[in-house]
DNA sequence: ATTGACATGTAATACGTTACATGATTCC
DNA sequence: GGAATCATGTAACGTATTACATGTCAAT
């Protein structure tokens, strides 16, 4: 499970809760990771038993307590040994190219349609990433200029990969009207 | 689950067992798709429950009986349903872009280490993709060149997608040996 | 002799989503 | 008065992986 990495790496930077882990995933590695609060919240207090994170309870008058988690010695030491573990290619499950495959059972304006909805999904993710993303994550990271240069190679890699997609339905629509019967 | 519309779309071809069906997703739609035997097993027993599929036992003699699995006009309208549906985006978790993002917290030379592995992997990938794949697929479908023409598209999105993460490998390598201090 | 292809499955575990449950405060 | 933000969790369910289990035949 490489949820626990993520917020030990979010936990190396500042000891926070729960919920501010969830913020901070949403605002930054949300294209490439997401984690709902009803999956942190277990992962953390299972974290916390296996000695990575020590957890403080913080009183708070008009406003619920919170849970802070910090990250222990071996817990940055596991954080250590799995960035430098090898790293597998993920397994793809890409339920919109099963359309495609058997496109050849659909009408061409269906696949059509398909197509263009899918197109927009992708085109809405490149102006998101091109978007107030990459400012917003460089102010913060003002005076941690090594750590905005990484955090901006992992948004790069999203638009490239989003103009990928893109540059392949527009040419797939193409194709489609020209030559695809029916 | 489309692992259940992938089976069906299979069987819309032709009348088949577990094991072959295997054998057709790794084939044909493993760079976007994958199942082990003991997910498809269920799942089909599950469908012929569901009523998308009948099931006939062939007892060969000198080999296993299998069991063949035919798809019914349910499981044809099921799986035309899905084509035409609408498609959400898949959620994303690759592992390796989380390790980019925390590459701030490794030395030069680990984070180098890390995307040249990942370089490698995918410059695999793309290889196969230019390989034999595609005229086996064509062979196959000799007869049937709409479906052909659909099963060269996912291909092509699947060259395109690697071939952008190469692009943006080799250019992050580059900037990473040139920018980033350690 | 042993590996690989053929053929089917169960059980345990891991990972992730959705629904359910609670409760205060602040902003519109 | 109602929605949004802050804050934490449990339970049920769905999906997928890994390990375990069995057995034949053909090729090396």
């Amino acid at each position: 499970m490489s949820l626990k990495h993520a917020l030990l790496g979010f936990l190396s930077y500042n000891s926070m809760t729960g919920y501010q882990l969830k913020q901070y995933v949403d605002e930054s590695v949300q294209h490439f990771w997401n984690a709902s609060l009803s999956q942190i919240y277990p992962t953390l207090s299972q974290m916390e038993k296996e000695g990575l994170l020590t957890m403080e309870v913080e009183y708070q008058e008009e406003k619920p307590n919170r849970k802070i988690y910090h990250i222990t010695d071996a817990g940055r030491q596991e954080l250590q040994r799995w960035l430098r573990e090898p790293t597998n290619l993920p397994s793809v499950r890409e339920a919109f190219l099963i359309k495609v495959f058997f496109g050849g059972t659909m009408e061409k304006e269906d696949i059509l349609s398909q197509m263009n909805q899918y197109l927009k999904l992708h085109r809405d993710l490149l102006a998101m990433y091109q978007g107030p993303v990459l400012e917003k994550m460089q102010q913060e990271a003002a005076n941690l200029e090594r750590d905005s240069f990484f955090w901006a190679l992992t948004l790069e890699a999203g638009i490239n990969l989003e103009k990928a997609w893109i540059e392949w339905l527009e040419e797939s629509i193409e194709k489609i009207k020209k030559y695809a019967t029916d």
